[in-house]
RNA sequence: GGGCGGUUAGCUCAGCUGGUCAGAGCGCCUCGCUUACACCGAGGAGGUCACUGGUUCGAACCCAGUACCGCCCACCA
């Protein structure tokens, strides 16, 4: 299938005709949201949430329904695409979440948000997958040849494609599905065309004979990051090459040079010993010849300072062709470099009874053989490392090879110098130290794969052996060098590095090499988003083809995510049987509720454990605030028309309690704020969870509760309650919608919504910061911890929860009014009444009784004594225990606090505001102190 | 052989540039009148922040070292 950029983006789901989509059962139209169900049911919600935004076009930045700024700077992510034949996993899940967040924060700030998605054709592992398919059907790649192999494979790639990108919608992600792109579309296949052509023509894209890892089960060269090493047992034997003797130029029985090996077969293509030039043992037989055994040749003795003398024997057999220090060393000393292997690692070439064997087989044999004829000197485990190919898990064996490298060498400078500079930040910051180590020590890409599925490396050789590299469609007309006709000229065979196509992803899938409008505008990127696991793989090819090829850095910021693991901490993989199925869990909890999940708690670049419990968390955080809304949606005072227009409170009759939810709200914006300018997610939602759930719902809603039902304040004070309930709860949803869009953009719906506000929630506004109001927020926090004090005090006492307590309360006369607006609330939510204001603290304590308890809350200097009555003998000795209990305690951090004053130094070097921090906490212990002194003594 | 990260309540983890930071969720214990929510509400118990030194008026946070756990990089046969 060839994928193509759409000259006009459509409203609708992506147009790929194997996507269904049906729409979920709730239409959502404005406050229909109480007719739901009382448990959130997120799948009744969030496809039709979808269907919403794609019918308004507000994911493409410059769709239909976008409300950005375009004096403001565009806002770009492209996304790391996934596998085209996979499936999404929690990582990507995790993934998108984190880009999405972004995207719609800098969306609602009024930013043109690109976000962009797209798929990998994967090369090799999509080659594994197919294989494993036409093998259960009886059919080999070999078989079918490569055509038809290509031809399934894309039928097959076009068959699965839809998986993924149906489930990159179900996680809520505002992709511009417009501008979706596939590494393998046409215009991928220009970009690496001309981004190869320039960089053969700068010299950094070369040809050349080199020793590249050969993966004898994959058939193909890899990188050196797809080798990885592994430590594992081997055996270390010992043979004896005899030395040749130069009077009769025939090998000398007895005379020997002892070299150590661990792969005996090597053996057919070695060229030399070499021995350490200061090593005395075998001084004297530099420069003389030994014969190789099997394969009659006879070579010479070198001296070479890579040579270990401490290591086995002291020698080393040299095998130039299969061992990269070796190679280094043929290179030194003019050595021949026989290659004994054939691409599916059986030997090959050696005029030997070994050629066709494999290559174990082989190194049996020739152990065997060794041995046979007495020249097997030893034989010793030995710890090693293994290098192994990364997807078939095969030893690698390097090969000699004619093959395209990508000089890294200036590339990497570039892109260090990026990271240096600044230009390019790197979080979390640690990760800056072994992109340096990487990228300082870099050797040449081997780009060069013997596959079929990819980009056909753009190379043609004409029979004079001449190289003509061309980035036209259609091939070059003629060679370069000769001009011989494109017909006499044959186009290399290998296809590239799936990452050569991936290093061009932010700026190919913009439109480069051509000069688009979105190449100008989206161009550098701003964020690139992805595990640490591909730093090298990925991001720093990104970054040294960007560099290179346009000039600037494709993005000012990588964001490194931690992985995902299960809840024992193992690493997620399909072979360990488990990996989760994200789908699965947005069926059961909602999108919403995974985004969330993956989100809190989590820091960047940490790895995470992921378990139900998380899900289940988010998913009644979910389910909290869906029932707040629809309190509030439920609570509308009548003199409120159902369809009112939003109006702010009117600030005449807002009373104490709503000034401190608003003022709360603007402290969490304000935090917000500064988590997201620090990319700290897990903070975002840590925020936005408290302020919903422990001052919005626990403190604001019951409050409000009250007012709104106070029959004695007039209808004006009961809507500029409701008018502030709607006004911070809109705040909050414009803070979460990030991170939960569906059910936001649902409760958004059925709020009243100011003049200026959009249809929208998605494309709506940002909070603005206003004012905090500290008197506000000083008394009526005393008076939710003084409710606190008596709800500890009834249930240390034992009090029966449900009994109305008399309580007497004193409150200092700057705090009268408030606690007079309050009084009701305090008196349900404490459950106290009738609740007795005293005038005086002196009052109060003589209108108390023995056995009465009390609480003070010494930030607002009230105190209250609770009437406990007498019907409970055992609450005053319980109600001793716990003043005395609290006495001890104060008395502790009273002490504390006065050791530190007493302490001279602290007074003169501290800064004063601490000081005087300190000054002030231990007046109001010492207060608190002598009052349940007092309290405890009468 | 280099480099990095982790070690904080029973479990999983927050804790930004040193000064109420000893926190959250889950779990646990007690209780539950109250129609937004039992996917809930109220209260509570639980930690010498791995260890040892040091810097500082003050350290979970900075420095040095130690011990475990994990990861990355590395061409010694």
């Amino acid at each position: 299938m060839t994928d193509r950029t759409p000259e006009r983006r459509t409203s609708r789901w992506y147009h790929d005709p194997f996507v269904r989509w049906t729409s979920g059962p709730i239409c959502f139209q404005r406050r229909t949201i109480m007719d739901l169900p009382k448990a959130y049911t997120p799948r009744d919600v969030e496809p039709s949430i979808y269907e919403r935004w794609l019918a308004a076009d507000v994911f493409a930045p410059d769709g239909a329904g976008s409300t950005a700024d375009p004096a403001l700077p565009a806002f770009t992510i492209i996304q790391p695409p996934p596998n085209v034949t996979g499936s999404l996993h929690l990582g990507h899940a995790q993934r998108t979440a984190v880009e999405d967040l972004m995207i719609r924060h800098a969306r609602l700030r009024g930013h043109r948000a690109l976000f962009l998605p797209g798929l990998d054709h994967a090369s090799i592992a999509a080659q594994f997958v197919l294989d494993r398919i036409i093998a259960a059907e009886g059919e080999s790649r070999e078989a079918l040849g490569r055509e038809r192999y290509l031809e399934r494979m894309r039928a097959f790639s076009d068959s699965t494609r839809p998986v993924i990108l149906d489930q990159q919608r179900r996680l809520g992600g505002s992709f511009d599905w417009g501008r979706l792109r596939y590494t393998m579309d046409d215009h991928s296949a220009k970009a690496v065309r001309v981004a190869f052509d320039r960089l053969y023509r700068a010299g950094l894209a070369y040809r050349t004979e080199a020793l590249v890892n050969w993966c004898p089960g994959c058939q193909t060269s890899v990188s050196d990051l797809e080798v990885l090493s592994t430590p594992e047992t081997g055996t270390l034997w010992s043979v004896r090459y005899h030395l040749i003797d130069p009077a009769t130029g025939a090998p000398d029985p007895t005379e020997t040079i002892t070299v150590a090996t661990t792969r005996p077969e090597t053996i057919l293509g070695d060229t030399a010993v070499a021995v350490h030039s200061d090593d005395a043992r075998y001084a004297a037989l530099i420069g003389r010849l030994a014969r190789v055994p099997f394969v009659d040749r006879d070579v010479p003795i070198i001296a070479d300072d890579v040579v270990d003398p401490a290591f086995g024997t002291g020698a080393v057999k040299i095998t130039p062709a299969h061992d990269h220090d070796d190679h280094q060393t043929g290179l030194r000393h003019g050595l021949a470099a026989p290659s004994i292997l054939a691409d599916g690692g059986t030997i090959a070439d050696t005029g030997t009874r070994y050629d066709g064997m494999d290559r174990y087989e082989a190194r049996r044999a020739v152990v065997a053989d060794l041995e046979a004829r007495g020249d097997l000197a030893g034989s010793a485990p030995h710890e090693m490392v293994l290098g192994r190919c990364q997807r078939s898990g095969d030893v690698v064996e390097p090969r000699l090879k004619t093959q395209w490298f990508i000089r890294t060498g200036p590339l990497a400078e570039r892109a260090l110098e990026a990271t240096r500079s600044g230009r390019t930040r790197i979080l979390p910051e640690r990760f800056e130290k072994t992109w340096e180590h990487w990228l300082t020590n870099i050797r040449d890409w081997n780009v060069s794969r013997q596959l079929w599925w990819g980009h056909r490396i753009p190379a043609w050789y004409c029979p004079d052996g001449h190289v003509t590299v061309s980035s036209v469609a259609t091939g070059p007309v003629a060679c370069e060098v000769c001009d011989r006709p494109a017909a006499e000229l044959r186009q290399d065979p290998d296809i590239f590095d799936t990452w050569f196509s991936s290093g061009l992803w932010p700026f190919s899938t913009l439109g480069w090499p051509d000069d688009t409008p979105d190449l100008a505008t989206h161009y550098p990127t701003s964020v690139m988003e992805t595990g640490y696991d591909i730093i090298f793989f990925w991001v720093a090819r990104m970054m040294m083809l960007g560099l290179e090829l346009t000039g600037e850095e494709p993005f000012h910021t990588v964001y490194l995510s931690g992985l995902i693991r299960d809840p024992q901490g193992a690493k997620m993989s399909k072979t360990k049987g488990n990996v989760v199925d994200p789908l699965g869990m947005i069926d059961e909890a909602g999108a919403d509720a995974l985004r969330f999940a993956l989100i809190h708690g989590t820091t960047t670049g940490n790895d995470q454990r992921f378990g139900p419990a998380k899900l289940e968390h988010a998913r009644n955080f979910a389910n909290k605030l869906w029932n707040a809304a629809r309190y509030v949606l439920g609570a509308r005072p009548l003199t409120i028309p159902a369809d009112a227009e939003r109006r702010l409170p009117d600030e005449r009759h807002v009373g104490p309690a709503d000034r401190w939810l608003r003022s709360r709200a603007v402290a969490t914006t304000t935090a917000v704020d500064a988590a997201m300018a620090g990319y700290a997610f897990g903070e975002v939602t840590r925020l936005v969870y408290d302020a919903i759930w422990n001052e919005y719902c626990d403190w604001g809603l019951e409050l409000a509760k009250v007012r709104l039902t106070d029959e004695q304040l007039g209808p004006e004070a009961r809507e500029a309650t409701w008018w502030t309930l709607v006004e911070v709860l809109d705040t909050y949803l414009r803070l979460l919608h990030p991170v939960m869009p569906f059910i936001t953009e649902a409760i958004w719906a059925a709020l009243p919504h100011r003049a200026t506000d959009p249809e929208l929630l998605i494309v709506a506004r940002w909070p603005g910061v206003g004012e905090r109001d500290e008197a506000a927020e000083r008394e009526v926090g005393a008076l939710i911890e003084l409710v606190g004090e008596i709800r500890n005090a009834r249930a240390s006492a034992r009090l029966p929860a449900a009994d109305w307590l008399e309580t007497l309360v004193y409150v200092p006369p700057a705090m009268g009014p408030t606690f007079e607006a309050l009084r009701r609330g305090v008196e349900r939510l404490a459950r106290a009444r009738p609740l007795l204001r005293e005038l005086t603290p002196e009052a109060l304590e003589a209108a108390t009784m023995p056995g009465d308890l009390t609480v003070i809350v010494t930030g607002g200097g009230v105190e209250a004594a609770v009437r406990v009555g007498a019907a409970h003998d055992q609450a005053a000795d319980l109600e001793r225990e716990r003043l005395e209990h609290d006495l001890a305690e104060a008395q502790g951090w009273l002490a504390a606090a006065r050791e530190r004053l007493a302490n001279a130094s602290f007074v003169a070097r501290a800064p004063a505001a601490v000081v005087a921090g300190a000054r002030a906490r231990e007046a109001e212990l010492a207060e608190q102190v002598d009052r349940l002194r007092a309290r405890l003594s009468g």
